[in-house]
Parts: structure tokens; sequence; C-alpha cells
DNA sequence: ATCATAGATTGAAACGTTTCAATAACATAC
DNA sequence: GTATGTTATTGAAACGTTTCAATCTATGAT
């Protein structure tokens, strides 16, 4: 492997010269530049990214953090922050479990964004104390080392909700996710938040966990009863989905029997008969302004805290 | 950030002493090694891994490049290496497009695993001059360099295909997945291999490209056509899925008017009615055994070229 | 006491860059 | 021909480790 060094014997010069020309420093005319760069390119020279980081001090790295390669990662989200990144000269890398870990502990990256539901906040607190700026997604944390941001889910549940008492619904059940979860709590504060300020409160709940299993399930629990909602929000697509599967076998209406909601809008959403209305984020961009607060932190400029705004997409489910 | 010099200052002992200390080797007695660990504890220190990485030439960090987060990104199989890397005190990134050629060029990691579609050959050869090693992942490739490991879709395929013949079947369709890829083509020659054993060849084919509307797009061509095969075989689990579906809705039995076969083994062929009959590798100790290839070459091992070996799950479409 | 030996500790070089500050080379003007 | 300024080049320190080889210290044997 030739070095800078070699470089600059085969080119007569200093190592200095080799290094400011290799890095367009314009104090090095045009002209030996290119040479330099000639000699460098023919000795397949490539510069030790170890050596730059130690004397740097940097590596123009960042790293996402996510739970599971197959869990629901929202790969909008990832190559959003990828598009953004490779914008401003950035390198990403992604990992999990200890390998994320290993990284954060030798600051090996620049920066972090995390979406590792398996990272505990105390480790979190823990870890912020020697590395920085770290973005934490989904999740709130009062730690002025870690900057949050979360997608506006009471919000956009707010105005979901009002969207549906404005069609007359009165008797509205809730279908939970997995409890204590941001996403779960906040978009259920959401809909109380328009149901109190019509002097109303929540008909039934039921706990599921974000799968569609569990909205099966869930159907099933509610056609067994005696007092009926007329209307079923949920705080997600896949229970939504699964909700409306089963009550549709059993031959009920949407609408009609039931008005159903869901949130996410994910792909399959758009395509159910009845088509469910939801709540769109777009992920893609989401991940650019992730990724540009993120660079921003970096270069500890101030920023300011951002929620993701949600789109109300109005189908035919209720 | 305190660096080892902190560590010794406070510890009263040169850097060196820390040094050892710290990477636990025993010329240093336990007791002042503990003495000196509890210290860089307390005043929070981590080693730099630029330092390190620059003094001792490598970084102890694997990359596995994908083509895509939202892809069929076997998660399983990144499970897999990322245990065994793990097991070996190896760190796992994994990256695409531009943050991989980043990642390769300026030698951050000391292997690499690559099942990314989007590197040409060329540019992978081209690579493997200054970087090694690399494992390419189903795609094989003549260059020294290069250690490529494959799945032995040929064997799987035949031995399948034989599976079918002994049930009967004669008139047998083939249906491609993306043409000239590795996956189809070998699975495709497995197939022609058992058929021509058999004085047989291949009834009619059609091309899809993996997906399951592929497959339901074939199933029309299959039923608008006069001449009817007996048996579908297909190149994944997700044609065959799609293909089946479209079948029965158009009041065909499977079996019985069709037999239908994938390749793969996805989650759903399991609970499809009829089950569906594929070949099954298990992914996650496949991942594992390249992880140990490739640690057997960052070691400068020599190790023996492998395959993945499909286990036939017999199950009820044909 | 003296010596050898093993154990504990350390100084210094090296890894390959970047970058400050100093020098060298060269015009230009007087 | 000297002074002045501009441009080009370079030496050397620094980044934070690891590790060789040398020194120092204590232990026990003679």
């Amino acid at each position: 492997m030739p070095t800078i060094k070699d470089v600059a014997r085969i080119a007569n010069c200093s190592i200095s010269t080799v290094s400011y020309a290799l890095n367009n420093d314009r104090r090095i005319p045009e002209k030996t530049a290119n040479r330099i760069k000639k000699i460098a390119d023919d000795l397949g020279y490539l510069p030790s990214a170890a050596a730059r980081n130690l004397k740097k001090q940097n590596t123009n790295t960042v790293l996402v953090a996510i739970s599971d390669f197959g869990g629901p990662v929202y790969h909008e989200l990832l190559d959003g922050i990828h598009h953004k990144l490779g914008k401003n000269k950035y390198t990403m890398i992604v990992s999990t479990g200890f390998s994320t870990e290993n990284l954060l502990k030798e600051k090996t990256v620049d920066g972090a964004i995390i979406s590792d539901i398996n990272i505990t906040n105390k480790t979190l607190k823990q870890v912020s104390k020697t590395f920085r700026p770290i973005i934490i997604l989904d999740r709130s944390l009062d730690d002025e080392n870690i900057f949050d941001m979360t997608i506006d889910n009471h919000n956009a549940m707010y105005r979901l909700t009002n969207d549906v008492l404005s069609k007359g619904y009165r008797k509205i059940a809730f279908v939970h996710g997995v409890k204590k979860t941001f996403d779960n709590e906040s978009r259920f504060a959401g809909f109380n938040h328009a149901l109190n300020e019509h002097g109303l409160s929540v008909y039934q709940e039921f706990v599921g966990n974000f799968t569609k299993p569990s909205g099966q399930k869930i159907a099933q629990e509610i056609l067994n009863q005696n007092e009926q909602p007329d209307m079923i929000v949920c705080a997600n697509d896949e229970m939504a989905l699964g909700i409306m599967e089963t009550l549709q076998i059993n031959g009920k209406n949407i609408p009609g029997d039931y008005g159903v909601s869901g949130f996410d809008d994910i792909e399959l959403s758009r395509y159910f008969k009845p088509s469910l209305t939801s709540v769109r984020i777009n992920r893609f961009s989401w991940g650019e302004r992730i990724a540009d607060t993120l660079i921003h932190l970096m270069k500890s400029e101030s920023t300011s805290a951002q929620k993701a705004h949600g789109e109300l997409i109005i189908r035919e489910s209720y």
C-alpha cells in the first residue's frame, strides 16, 4: 500500500505539498497539483482514513442505528437520510445491537441517528456524555445532549379525530398499539384531545400490538360484545387492516356498520377495499430533515426542534 | 475528551503501562491493572479508534454492502453474519450506494461482504486490487482476489425437479425470474439437468421478475393459451404465490389442475392454501458460515469454497 | 554482600495524515 | 541593485495509540 510519502518521493516534493495538492488547496498552482494527482493515481494511492481521522479528529461518517434489519425499517427514511448526507459529503453506516454500541463508544462516527428501541434511555444518556451529537427518533427524552425528532402524532390524530367527529360518529372506540410507546401514547392523546373538546370521551378501548393479527383478534372481541361502537380509530394501519378484514369476513359493511381509520398510510391501505383513511408521513423528506438537523448539530450550529407533520389521507373507510 | 495520557498522569505511571493494563497484557500485575482500569473508568476514558486503527493497521470492522434497505434484504442472513462476527469481536456495519464505495476505498473496514447488485463486476475487480478480502454473494466471478459464496441453486432445483418427475408430471413449465441473474440461471440449469436425464425438455417458459404481480400476470397468460402444462416450476416463491392466487381465483384447483412449486421458502408459503413446496435455505447459519469464511480470509488463512445447501420442503402444492 | 533472574515499568519510535509557521524562490517596483 | 511583496515549497509538530527493547526493582540463591 503506497502512502503519501511514496507519492512525495516520486513527485520529488515534500509531503505537505502532496497533501495540499490532493486536497485542492489553492496555494498549490494547478499545474503542479495535476502532476501530483496524476502520480498519486498511477500509484494507486488512497489516503488512510485512520490517519486522517486521527489528525482531523473527525470521520465524516454518520451512524444510523436501527432495531432490526427485518423489523419495520422504514427504508424510505433511510434513503432520505442517505441522500441528504451524500449531498454533504458524509458517509452513512447502519448498525444494530452490539455493533452500535461499539461504534458509539469509540467515536468512529461524527454523529448518530438512533432508531433502535432496544437501546434504553439509560444507556443512551450514558453514551451521550462522551458522544455527541445524537438524534433520537420516535422517542422523547429530556437530556440536553440528545436531540429528539418525533412525528407529530398528537396533532395528526387530533385532526383525524375531528374529521371523524364532523362525519357524525359518536361511539368511537380506540385500538391501542403497544402501550407506553411514544407512538401509541401520543396518538391516543391527540385522539382524546379532540374528543374532549366535544365533551366526549372514548367509547371503548382495545389493546393490540401494532400487527395485523392483533387487529384480527380485536375484531373478534368487538363482534362478541354487546355494545357496538360505530367507529374504530386505530393506532396504526396494520391493525386497522386486520380489523376490517375480519369484520368483512363476518359480513359487516365498512363503512356502514363501522367506520375504521388507521395511521401511517402503508402501501396496502391504498389498495384495500374499502381504501383506508390514514395519516401519511413523507418519510423520505423526513429523513432528509433529520440528516439536515444532524449536520447542523455536527457543525455545532444551533437548530430548532422539529416534528414531522402528518398529512391526512381521507379515503373510503368511514 | 480524556486520552491515555491523562490516565497515565493520574495513575502516576507511563503511557505504556496504561496501554498494557487496559489491554489485559499479563506483564502488568492484576492489582495495578485494576487500579488503572478504575481510574480510566472514572475519567470516562475511551480509547480513540482512529489512533488504534492507525497503529494497528486494522479496524476490527466488517462491511456488509446491500442493494437497498427496502429490497429483499434477507435479514436472517444479516443476523447470522452479525452473530458470528460478534463472537469474534468484530463490529458489523451495513451500507449502500456511494457510502459503500467510500468505505471500501478508504480501508475503513478489514473485510467486506457484498450483496449489492448495483455494484458492477468491473468496479468490484477494480476495488479488489487495493482492498481485500472481499466476499461476493449470489454472483460468481473469476477473480482471485474475490471470494464468491453462492447458494447451490443448481443442485437444489435438480432435486426438486426430480421429485416433481417422480410424481408423474411431464408437461412441466418453467417460470423465470429476472434473466441473466445468477439465481435464475442456475435454478433453470438445475431444472433442465433433471429433465434432460429423463429425456425430457421444458414444456413452456415464462419470464417474470421475481415478484408476485409478475406471477399473477403469467398466470393469466397460462390461462389464456391453448396448450396447458400440468406443472409449473417457479424460480422463486413470490411468483409461485402470485400464480396460485390468480389460478384459484379463476376456479382452478392446485394441485389437480396444476401443480406448482417455488424456491426460497418465504414465510407466507407455509400458510398459503395449499401450502407451497419449496426449497429452504437456512439463511442464519448461511450467514454464519459466510462470516466465518471472511474471518478466515482476514487472518489470511486459507479456506475452501462453499455453497449453501438447500433443503427440500415438500408440502401440498403438487 | 553479590549475583542472577524474573517481574514490573518505561522511553521512544512508529503508524499516515494535516496544517502551522517558516523559508525559499521569484517577480515587481523603485 | 536593493527593498518589497507575492507565490511556492517545506520542515516539523501534532493527533492517540501500540509495542519493541531497554531499564529498573525486587526476589531469592549463593
